[in-house]
DNA sequence: GCTTTCAAGTGATGTAGATCACATTCAGGC
DNA sequence: GCCTGAATGTGATCTACATCACTTGAAAGC
């Protein structure tokens, strides 16, 4: 199971065997069926998650109680609601399962361990930060500059596995549209 | 003048006066007036920049020629256009002045010399990034739930100066509305 | 000083998409 | 096998905001 974590670090840093029996036992495996909340609004966030199998979603409810989805995680993703795990502060987000998944989790403080005594592992960290910086400013651009039809088309495209196993109403929240003027795109 | 600089990764990271002296070298300073270009659309990305005085615009133009603000970088801002710099490719964005504007320049090689010489720079680069990350999320979302007149609020009460700064048409860019609409909020 | 350009306000009209209301189908729990 | 709740589709209406068209005022260039 932790084969999975650690070809996926070796996509960013290649480890030696020592390295990787380090970095292991700081991860926490943890199942969860759908439904489940990994996070809740309000709650303390211990750690951040790696996602082995399953699907997340990163929520907020905002105060008139409506949902918008921040973001999905699949296989092979970090989650977590960062402002509240890096301050140790409560939860803005909820983050709960889409199906039942398998998920890794790291501390805060075996996070900084791991930071701080593998320069590699700040390194990968950093990376996927970047990438994650990236990606939401393409996200942003996309929702001020396109229209709901062809963002929906785009997210085809691009993560056609994702509009499979997801419920349109979610896919509606995560596309900033109305499920019902989602649903009629398909026409 | 590279005191600003040397203030600015000491709010993160300690550093002892040899650690500076290596530091600092790499990067370079430059001046610009307003509306000159720092990277224009379709050239190369040498550099990321960190504004020591002034204010810039990160744009992007859409086929049609319509510009959308990406975001402003303000004094101790880091900004360039990551992807096209990170991957030694193309921008995709423009970034220029809206002021007279002081940076230092740092290039990849630079950048990586520092990350890799000194865990230090890198920890503070991930710091950066992860900030980065949570500020564009708290964006998007509050771009998927909040209307134009409160998003335009609240950049009022979080960024007065920059409200100041900043032609009003600018400001309507950024906040993904339209020039007239916004105008009709001061009302 | 004059002209040209840019920033900003404002009315009239158009439209993407929200919201409300209801029907239908489908999967799961017991 | 029945019942309940979730997921989806679809019509009618409403609204935030875009777009177009024009005016005024102020700053910048020569």
């Amino acid at each position: 199971m932790q084969d999975v974590l650690r070809g996926h670090l070796e996509k960013i840093i290649p480890l030696t065997d020592e390295e990787f029996a380090f970095i292991e036992p700081h991860f926490l495996l943890r199942k969860y069926k759908k439904h489940q909340f990994l996070i809740q609004e309000g709650m303390p966030v211990k750690y951040v998650y790696f996602v082995v199998s399953g699907l997340l979603k990163l929520v907020h409810t905002d105060d008139s109680g409506k949902q918008q989805i921040i973001s999905f995680a699949l296989e092979d993703w970090w989650e977590s609601d960062y402002q509240a795990f890096y301050t140790q502060s409560e939860a803005t987000f909820s983050l709960d399962c889409v199906e039942d998944s398998t998920v890794l989790c790291l501390s805060l403080e075996s996070y900084q361990t791991l930071c701080a005594s593998l320069p590699k592992m700040e390194h990968f960290f950093l990376e996927k930060a970047n990438r994650g910086y990236m990606a939401l400013q393409r996200r942003l651009l996309a929702l001020m500059t396109t229209q709901a039809q062809e963002r929906y088309e785009q997210l085809l495209k691009q993560h056609p596995a994702l509009v499979q196993r997801v419920p349109k109403t979610l896919l509606a929240s995560y596309l900033g549209v109305s499920r019902e003027t989602l649903s009629r795109f398909s026409a």
